[in-house]
This record gives C-alpha cells, sequence and structure tokens, in this order.
DNA sequence: GTCTATAGCCTGATAGAC
DNA sequence: GTCTATCAGGCTATAGAC
C-alpha cells in the first residue's frame, strides 16, 4: 500500500482508475459476483498491482460506497425550504430522474447492496440516510401545514419519488425489453411530472 | 437425478424443500451469493444428496424462476377490460402490493435477476413480459380513448405501478431504517391508492 | 436415496524478483 | 510500483460405500 505521504499524480489517477473499474464490475454483478481479476484487467492493472493500491476486494466495495452516498443524497438535500414547495418538489424529482440516467452505474451498486439487506451500509442508513430523510420530512409537513402542497404521507412521498426515478436505472433491461427503442426517459419525465402535480396541488 | 417415473411423494415434498430453501438463499445473495451448502442445509439435506434432485446450482436456480414467473404476473393477467376502468387498476395496485407484503422473497428474486442484467431470464422479459403488458396496453388505450381515465403514458404508468409497489420488497431495509417500528404497508396502501386516484380521475 | 470423502476449479491474497 | 508465480481456502460437482 501507499506510504503515508501525500499521494502523487500517479497514485491519485491509479485509484480513480481502479475505483472506476470496481463501479463498473460491482454495479453489474454484486459484490460477490465481481472478482478481483476483473476489476484489475478493466482498470489495466495486474490483480497484485491492484492490491497494491487497496488492501483488499471489501476495501474497494467500502470506498466505492462512502465516496458515492453523499453524490447519491446530494439532490435531497438541494431541497430548499425557501423555495417554491411545488416546484422544488418537482425539481427534486428531475433531478433523481437525471442521475438514473447519467449515473445508472451508481444507482445499480446501491440497488445492490439493498436488495440483499444492505450488510455494507446498514449504519450509514439508520443513521444519515434516516437524518437527511427526516429533516426534509420536515419542511414537507410544513408545506402542507400551510396548504401549500397536498397533505400526503411525507415519507412515502420520499419513497415513491426514489422508487420511480431509481426504477430506469435499476431494471432498466426490462424497461427496455419493453419499449424496444424507445428512450425511456423521454416519456418517463413528462409522467412523473404530471404524476406529481396532480399528487401535490392542493 | 430421480427417474423418469412418476415422483414419489418423498420426491414431491423434497423438491417443494429444496425449492423453498433456495428462494430463502437465492433471494438474499443473489446466485452468485447463494451457495449450494446453503441451500441443503436450510432443506435439511446434505449437499450431494440435493443434487440428487436438481443436476445443478443452475438448475435450481432456473427452476425456481420460471415456476414463480407465472405467479408473478397472475396480478397483472387478472386486469379485466371488462371491469370498471378505475377500479380494475386500484384493484391491480393493491394486489401488487400485497404480494410485496407476503411474498418479498419473490420480488428480490426477480429484482436481483433483474439489477445484474437479467442473464438468466432475459427471453422470458422480451417475449412473455412485453406481450403481457402490450395486450394490457391496448386496454388501457382503450380506456384513455373513452374518456374513463385520464390519458398518461400507458407504458410508464405500468412502470410506476411496479417500481412504487415492488420497492417495499426490494428495498425493505432501506425503508424499515427510516421508518423504525411503523408498519411500511399501512402508510403505504392509502398512499399509492391516492396518487393512482389523482392520476387517473379524468 | 442418502451419506462421507474428495476431485478439480476458481478466487482472494501474498512472496519475491525486477 | 509493477510484475510472475503461487499458496490457501472455498466452491461446485462427482465417486463410491451403504
Amino acid at each position: 500500500m501507499p506510504k503515508d505521504r501525500a499521494p502523487t499524480r500517479i497514485q491519485k489517477k491509479n485509484r480513480a482508475m481502479i475505483l472506476d473499474a470496481a463501479l463498473n464490475v460491482f454495479s453489474a454483478h454484486g459484490f460477490r459476483g465481481a472478482t478481483v481479476d476483473q476489476i484489475a484487467s478493466e482498470a489495466g492493472l495486474s490483480k497484485p498491482n491492484l492490491l497494491y493500491y487497496f488492501p483488499s476486494k471489501e476495501a474497494i466495495h467500502t470506498a466505492l460506497l462512502s465516496g458515492l452516498l453523499e453524490v447519491w443524497l446530494a439532490p435531497l438535500h438541494a431541497l430548499d425550504e425557501n423555495g417554491d414547495p411545488m416546484e422544488e418538489i418537482l425539481a427534486y424529482i428531475q433531478r433523481k430522474l437525471q442521475m438514473s440516467r447519467e449515473l445508472p452505474r451508481e444507482s445499480r451498486l446501491f440497488a445492490n447492496e439493498l436488495v440483499q439487506g444492505a450488510p455494507r451500509i446498514h449504519a450509514a442508513l439508520s443513521e444519515d440516510l434516516k437524518a437527511l430523510v427526516d429533516s426534509k420530512v420536515i419542511i414537507l409537513t410544513r408545506w402542507m401545514d400551510q396548504g401549500k402542497i397536498a397533505r400526503v404521507h411525507p415519507y412515502h412521498l420520499i419513497f415513491s419519488i426514489w422508487a420511480l426515478t431509481q426504477h430506469y436505472a435499476d431494471f432498466d433491461v426490462q424497461v427496455r425489453a419493453i419499449l424496444g427503442d424507445e428512450d425511456p426517459f423521454e416519456g418517463a419525465e413528462p409522467f412523473v411530472d404530471l404524476l406529481y402535480r396532480k399528487l401535490l396541488t392542493p
């Protein structure tokens, strides 16, 4: 493993390449289905050389997950209590949908982890994620109290947004098997916009 | 493997026990993460004995998937073109939600397969599933033409129902990490009912 | 039909030369 | 820092006794 000095340009570049390759492999095959050999060859390194940068397969996976969690929650973080309620929520939804389009590997990385019971990020869920959601639910509830949006169960509102938007990344094969050549997001964007506009109009 | 005679009671019972154990293990760990040893011990058999009933790990997995696909699609199949449109759709949604509550293992089995690109059931998706969805989309479109329900993209309507209802089974850990002791389905049921009632009211 | 024992492969990780 | 070679453990599947 690299010494505790400041990383060189090459070290930085290699670590980044490894993490990108690992994202490819872990998101496509899950933790158990991924092999270090696959990640190494996709990163253009030998297996021992990869293990010079990360001490173990698990360490790569952990580094990936914790590095991406912040990115993944950024859209919800950005929900602004001082903005216009309906526009804030609809903008959040479109941001999430855009992330499914642009970062499907990240979505599937978390999906793989969650479907199997989140053995490696359970703490982050019940601490960081719960805290974030709780804080945003307070804002949503206030908006409902003020009559700015219709009253619905705020937690299930958030769950539904996650479910709907991430579906297009996580179950991409299924969506494409049914839609054929049609771009899923072209139809999804107006659909979810209409859906939540109708649901939340007071 | 058993001879080509009619299976005895013991053979039937053992095959059923193996498939149930396999459902537990595959749904929790994915195909690659599951081991034959785990399945055997959960079924109360030795590993070679299990492989007397099924020729390989893959054969168990395939038998499971193809056996459950019909069960999984039954709710959509039951959507009746002669019923009341709004009530038919809302009933379909409640049936799907109930399946997430009662058959979460089945949901996660398919989720595991789909997130990883459906390598083992791709054909079933673009043939059987697509045909079923196409046929139901015709019914939905007719209802929209007749002004019985609001006009929305029929394919995305179906995707949204899948996403919303299966989310509670597939990402159960996440939902529970946030809701704590509250029963997810208690809130989900009225939420999705309201959501689609508002969306589809003409 | 069911078991113990084991073959044979794959995979994560390390040793050691350069 | 990077490689070749290799070990050690775990896995699927089979052989063969009962």
